[in-house]
DNA sequence: TGTACATCAGTGAACGCGCGTTCACTGATGTAC
DNA sequence: TGTACATCAGTGAACGCGCGTTCACTGATGTAC
């Protein structure tokens, strides 16, 4: 006759980092409409109002996630930088296949962070990851650049390429199914890109 | 002391209409979160329950949304094909201007189309609009790709390109502001596609 | 042209649901002495 | 080591809200004769 409780979550100081695992796994499962804080507090197996004492209101878990999903953004290239050759073509290729792993291995994330949803811009967190990503981008291309072009035309170049692909791959399946059978590696545009901005060497 | 009635809609035949410029409407004005059946109801001045006779449920209104998502952005690419020059580099700037017109007059339904979000693939409107903006993109590049190349790597490239451009024009400013005042135009990034397409001749 | 009838297009009330947020509270943890 | 107290971290009930969907209905429109 004893009922049986849920069982009650330790405190151990680990409860907002559960709550964004909780909704990221939210973010993947049931798309950006499907996150919320309720969710994500029965997920971490506390209180619906406790994610209220860790973020202000629901604007402030999404910030927490977006800065999640920039910070393993920045991880994913700096782990393939540090494995790169030492030529400016293999670090471009390096930041290029980061972008991919991530995009590839956290699809949610990836959407999330670029779907146009606003985000708590002054949150020190947020701005710290998101300008990482970019100043990673910027050092890497830095070397590519030629006289007399603004360095922004190459990070652009650069960064809009290697998104639009991980994108389209994201969206091409109800797009046109036929792409399935075809579509190309990155590594094929890879190709192209090098040839853009290596004129002068063979490719 | 008789009651103002709110006037009742004529009707015309519009109302699917109407209640999908309310839902552009309304993704403009609150983004993809803000979607609802009764809120476009409202704006087209019916009942709550009158777009459950048009669309059988929000997948539904979505899914016409995105179909003429699709319809616009192929339209956009076409208006400028028509008024491009002969020449390949002219028609592969046509489209490309023609998709930046396109995000630029519509960011939400350019952010819609690509969110990730799920439509019903199985609705003839929206197979034959999706389908279309890629056979433009397909025939425009069909002369640009080299001998021993597959079509689909030189679309790619083009359409991951501008695409990815036009995606990060949208939700640079909360990346990093600073680079609001240097953004580089497309053209520039053109330029260097060019470059990378038509090796052989001077740029 | 008039009339009877069928169908179409939309109504309005009702349903249950999950949500964000607030608030008085409580029990666990940390700290000063 | 013990005790008193402050603060921290989370609880649970309550609030009002907007939502999608269903359903019996009605009044307008179209059609056959």
């Amino acid at each position: 006759m004893t009922e049986v409780l849920p069982p009650r979550r330790k405190r151990d100081g680990t409860l907002k980092t559960s709550l964004i695992d909780a909704g990221v796994d939210l973010l993947r499962k049931r798309g950006a409409d499907g996150l919320s804080l309720r969710e994500c507090a029965a997920m971490a197996g506390v209180s619906h109002a406790a994610p209220g004492y860790h973020f202000k209101n629901i604007m402030g878990l999404s910030t927490a996630i977006a800065a999640r999903g920039y910070k393993l953004f920045s991880e994913a290239m700096t782990t393939r930088l540090d494995n790169a050759g030492p030529s400016d073509a293999d670090r471009l290729a390096a930041i290029c296949h980061g972008y991919m792993d991530y995009a590839s291995s956290h699809p949610e994330l990836f959407l999330f962070i670029f779907s146009g949803q606003k985000f708590n811009e002054a949150d020190d967190e947020f701005r710290l990851y998101s300008a990482k990503a970019y100043s990673i981008l910027r050092e890497t291309c830095a070397p590519l650049v030629p006289e007399n072009t603004p360095c922004e035309e190459i990070e652009v170049l650069v960064w809009s390429l290697v998104h639009g692909y991980a994108q389209l791959s994201m969206t091409r399946k109800k797009d046109n199914p036929q792409l399935n059978r075809t579509w190309p590696a990155f590594d094929s545009l890879l190709k192209h890109l090098n040839r853009a901005l290596f004129a002068a060497s063979a490719n």
